[in-house]
DNA sequence: TAAGTTTCTGACTAACTGGTTAACAATTAA
DNA sequence: TTAATTGTTAACCAGTTAGTCAGAAACTTA
């Protein structure tokens, strides 16, 4: 009986032991899918024996469930909050920095969210339903304020989320396109950078902001 | 030998049954997965027994490959081409409408394409290597050459295609996701219209050209 | 040290999967 | 009609996969 919050020797070898499987797995299934990913592909992975990753998850389905769980708590980490009291302006700046250093950073953690909403998001629907859809009608809201006052152009909020949210991940989920297209073999800093300027740019300028 | 160009009776029956499969087989692969998606379950869904598949396709892997030329076909003829004649503005205004439309009437086409992508692109490599660098480079030429003319707002051409290419599939793509936040069931024909008219305006707006 | 607990692992199995085959049915052509 | 081609299908098989299990090893605690 392990319980969370304890911190012993034998918690720390656990919690170890899992990430390690947690992050070899996420590999795995971004790349041969869920039913393509074996277990023996991400004991492989994780350079461990395959009773031993099911000795610490008790089945395959649960392994994704981990994953999946532990790629939104990174996200909800990096996205942080919107301050009310700074603008639009900063508002949407922060946000779209926000994103795009985080798609960069982590791209498989958006590339498994991505396929999991593709296909149909059959194991995070009460994500979307509660907690997704009450951020987005809280900054909704905020943005039809900022409308309201003239602060920025009369653009509907909620595509303006959707377009910022789009705009941004797509450089982690279709990274593979966009470097074959720019004939480049890895995104340096710089391009992080410049697309977030460019994304700023374009979206503030769009929204009447600049 | 059944050419292509053959149109017989044995021919129509053929391509009815190849194109019963095929469709069928789109979904079990947007839904499952490549590997999820099996041989009998695309039986089941086409209504025909699993030999018969087989005997139309020599294998599974086949399938997929004409799942995804059939997929690419239909894009190329989806988004037409642009008429360098009529400005910056028609211009992206007929990219996003012809995208957008797109990504609502065929957005399993789409999330076939996006997965591919997100895995790697094993499959269409040189698609992208060829086809569709090709393509942006033209476009991203015209582009330079409106923001040359003061035509437009100086920003990165290449950036503004991925822009766009984004905004448009994530309709296709998110589509669970967008009709849970937006609590709805399903898209509606001015639905469609609305999403039209809020990606033109606001990257028209952020392109200088409103 | 001894007992108890946690970690580790090879070997096994039941279920499933892609693909084959061989026999049969329907259609077409001569 | 007859022969050939095309379409249809059940039954089968070899390989793979998730998950089990029993026992060994390592570590913790008293």
């Amino acid at each position: 009986m392990t319980s969370a919050n304890q911190v012993k020797k034998t918690g720390n070898i656990r919690a170890k032991s899992q990430m390690k499987i947690l992050i070899a797995a996420r590999t795995e299934f971004v790349l041969q899918g869920y039913r393509g990913a074996t277990v023996q592909s991400i004991a492989d992975r994780a350079e461990l024996p395959k009773a031993n990753i099911l000795y610490y998850f008790k089945n395959k389905d649960n392994i994704y469930q981990a994953v999946l769980e532990h790629t939104l708590e990174m996200w909800d980490e990096g996205i942080g909050d919107i301050d009310p009291n700074q603008g639009p302006k900063v508002a949407i700046e922060k946000i779209i920095e926000a994103k795009v250093r985080m798609s960069f950073r982590h791209p498989e953690a958006s590339k498994i969210y991505a396929m999991e909403i593709i296909q149909g998001a059959q194991h995070l629907k009460d994500y979307a339903r509660t907690y997704q859809r009450q951020w987005v009608r809280e900054k909704a809201k905020l943005f039809q304020h900022w409308i309201d006052n003239g602060e920025m152009a009369n653009v509907d909020p909620v595509h303006l989320i959707f377009l910022i949210w789009s705009a941004t991940q797509h450089y982690a989920d279709f990274e593979t396109q966009i470097l074959t297209i720019m004939n480049r073999a890895d995104f340096e800093e710089e391009d992080v950078e410049k697309v977030i300027a460019f994304l700023s740019d374009i979206i503030l300028r769009g929204c009447g902001l600049i």
